[in-house]
DNA sequence: GACGGGAGAAACATCCGAGGTCTGCGTTGA
DNA sequence: TCAACGCAGACCTCGGATGTTTCTCCCGTC
C-alpha cells in the first residue's frame, strides 16, 4: 500500500480513536510527516483527499484543523460524486428520492414548528409573476431543503439534498418552463405546503409522492425520446 | 482558489463532458501538468483526492485512468465517509435506513427471479447450529445485501449497504449482549424471506419494518441506558 | 489607557529535480 | 512455442527552496 493511503488510514485513525475530535488542529506538516514517517510531499496528498471529502480543512497561514465531521457537511460531499452520474444512472437516483422525499415530507408534517411552515409559506410565495429559470431552481432547491430539514434527521436533510445534484435539477426545470409545466409543479409545492400546515402526515406524504413522481416520469419519457 | 482545487475542477469537467469517458487514460503527469498549468507535485495531489472518491485509479508503472463511475463505485466511497460518525448520530442513519430497507425490500419481493430467491433460502440455511458472532454478521449484511440487489436498483442498493456500516458495531454487541435476540433475528429473516419468495411487496415491506425497528429501538434504549 | 499600524514568526502553497519502483511488452534463447 | 530477460514508460517518494497568507505581539500615537 502507497504511504499516502497508509497516511490516511492513520489520520482517520486518529480521529475515530478520538485523539484528533472535531475542531482541532493537527500539529504542523513538517511534524505530523515524521510522525507518520513520510515526506511532506506525500502528505499534502493524504492531507488534500481528505480535504475533499470535507474531514480536514487547511487553512493557508494558520493550519489544518478537523473539521465538525456532521452529518450534514460529509454527505455534501456527495453531491459531487453525484455530479458524474449521467442521464442514465439520473432515474435510479430518482428513484431513490421518490422513496425518501415522501417519507421526510410526512414526518416534517408531524413535526415542523408554526414559525418553520410561516417560513416555507413566504418562500412559496417569493417568486415574481415570470421568475427565471435560475430563481426557480433556487426556490424549489429550498424548499425541499426547508421540508427535509423538518424530518428533525440531518442524515435524511443531507441525503435528499445531494440526491438530486443542482445540474440534473437545472436541466429538469429548463424543460419544464419549455412546456409550460411549470405552473402545475407549484401548484403540487403549494399542496405539499397546505398538508404539512395542517398537519396531516399521509396527505403529505402522498402529494410528495405524486410530485416526485411526476418528475420522474416526465424525465423518463424524454429520456427516453431523446435516445 | 487554490491550484490544486482548480485542477480537481478541471478534471472533474473533463469527464463530465466526455472529454474523458470511463476506463479512458489520463495524460501521464507530466503532460497533464503542462496543460492544466501547475507542477506534478501539485496535480498529484488532485489525483489523489479523486481516488479517494473512486473516479480516478492510478496503476503504478502503468498509468492514471478513470473509473467505470458506477453508482456502485462511487457510493462506496460514502462507507469511508459515514465510518466517521459517533453513536449519537448512528439512529440518524438508522431511521433512514428504515425508510429505505422496507422500500427496497418490497421491489425485491416484486421483482426477484426464483433463480434469485433460491440462493436466499440456500444463505439462510447456511448457518450452523451455534454460529460465530462474525459469521452472524456476516450472513446478515448478504442477507440485506441480496435484498437491496433485488430491487433492481443499484444506487439503492449501494446506498443502503453504505449506511451499514455504522449499525454494523451495533449489530456485533447486540450479537454479544442479547442472546435471545439472535433467534428473534434469523425468525424476522426467515419473515421476510417468505414474503419475497411469496412475491407480497406490502408483507415484506412490513417484515422489512419491523426488523429495522427492532433494531432502532432496541439500540435507542441502549444508548439511553449507556448514557 | 485604548487604539491602530507594522514587523516578525508560523504555517500552508507551489514548484523543482533527482532517484526509486513497478508494470507492460518486445526480445531473445532454449 | 514458450518462458525468461531486459528495457522503456509511468507512477512513487523524497527533500529543499521560495512565495503567500494569517496570526500575534510590540510600539507609537492619540
Amino acid at each position: 500500500m502507497p504511504v499516502t493511503d497508509e497516511a490516511i488510514d492513520k489520520i482517520k485513525g486518529m480521529i475515530i480513536s478520538g485523539e484528533l475530535a472535531p475542531g482541532d488542529r493537527l500539529p504542523k506538516e513538517a511534524d505530523l510527516a515524521s510522525r507518520l514517517g513520510l515526506s511532506r510531499s506525500s502528505l499534502r496528498e493524504a492531507v488534500k483527499a481528505l480535504c475533499l471529502i470535507r474531514v480536514l480543512d487547511v487553512r493557508q497561514g494558520d493550519g489544518t484543523y478537523v473539521t465538525s465531521l456532521e452529518p450534514k457537511l460529509l454527505l455534501d460531499a456527495m453531491t459531487f460524486v453525484v455530479d458524474f452520474h449521467r442521464d442514465d444512472t439520473v432515474l435510479e437516483f430518482l428513484a431513490v428520492r421518490r422513496i425518501l422525499e415522501p417519507a421526510a415530507t410526512a414526518l416534517a408534517a408531524q413535526r415542523m414548528t408554526e414559525a418553520d411552515i410561516a417560513e416555507l409559506a413566504t418562500l412559496l410565495e417569493g417568486l415574481d409573476e415570470s421568475p427565471t429559470v435560475e430563481a426557480l431552481v433556487a426556490n424549489d432547491l429550498e424548499f425541499h431543503r426547508r421540508i427535509a430539514l423538518g424530518s428533525g434527521n440531518s442524515v435524511l436533510c443531507s441525503l435528499i439534498d445531494s440526491l438530486s445534484g443542482p445540474t440534473t435539477r437545472a436541466r429538469i426545470w429548463r424543460g419544464l418552463t419549455q412546456e409550460g409545466a411549470v405552473a402545475k409543479t407549484r401548484e403540487q409545492h403549494r399542496a405539499i405546503y397546505e398538508a404539512i400546515a395542517a398537519h396531516e402526515p399521509e396527505l403529505a406524504r402522498s402529494w410528495a409522492t405524486v410530485h416526485v413522481a411526476g418528475v420522474e416520469q416526465w424525465l423518463r419519457k424524454t429520456l427516453g425520446s431523446a435516445s
